[in-house]
DNA sequence: TCAACCAGTATACTTTTGGTAACCACTGAT
DNA sequence: ATCAGTGGTTACCAAAAGTATACTGGTTGA
């Protein structure tokens, strides 16, 4: 809904938006949780299996690990990374997709697809 | 490149990225072309033809006329959408969708699904 | 004449974001 | 003992993003 909006003038002449785009539209909404800086590349390098949280900081080369630890506790309040103690004595925690998570692969991939084929 | 990243332990135990993903990976370029906020929601409501301004705005309900001509500008440079002063007298003007920001739109209906198949 | 419309623009403000650097407590190797 | 590593946290600062309100200058219709 407010997707398919239409302005509509009413008897006095005035405009008004007949279904306006609610604050958050599912595609605002979808940005809001993949849309942050490095969130995307997060979820990707994690694609392929657990990720220790300073190599994720050194493979994305550029976030500092204030940024990535921000943001991975952001994702997983939002249910796309899962986070696990490995081991105490030498804390070792690695960061994990979730199978929520999984479920936005597909359209990450769609977009990095789309920049590579229009060298963006 | 970047994004099959591995971390490598030299003689020194001295761990780094060996592909770090340079500071835009294709995933980060193409969040910076359409992550910005409101600017999928602008390309949606592109898609069915051209549109007013003063209509978008109402469309957008919450986005503030700033921000809407901020974006639009933006995406017209990165040629997304195209400026078209239809009428010189009472000044219109509309905005259209490229033929480029049509192919962005396959990804943005991915987003649009994916968040509605999960109640984001 | 009055109000509403057009497409913005100007100004000022608050909020969010991003980044640096130092620090913690601990371990393991030199 | 010193250095580099582990996974963070904290304080501080700068810049970007977003909000709010009002305004321009002309046009249109009641």
């Amino acid at each position: 809904m407010g997707i398919d909006s239409q302005i509509v003038t009413d008897s006095n002449g005035r405009k008004t938006a007949s279904q306006p785009c609610l604050e958050p539209c599912p595609i605002e909404r979808g940005m809001r949780l993949l849309g942050g800086k490095w969130k995307g590349s997060i979820l990707w390098h994690l694609k392929d299996g657990p990720v220790r949280f300073n190599d994720l900081v050194r493979q994305l080369g550029g976030a500092s690990k204030k940024m990535v630890n921000q943001r991975l506790q952001e994702m997983e309040e939002a249910g796309l990374v899962k986070r696990e103690v490995v081991c105490d004595r030498p804390i070792a925690v690695t960061y994990e997709i979730t199978e929520f998570g999984k479920t936005a692969l597909g359209f990450l991939e769609a977009l990095k697809n789309w920049s590579e084929a229009n060298s963006i």
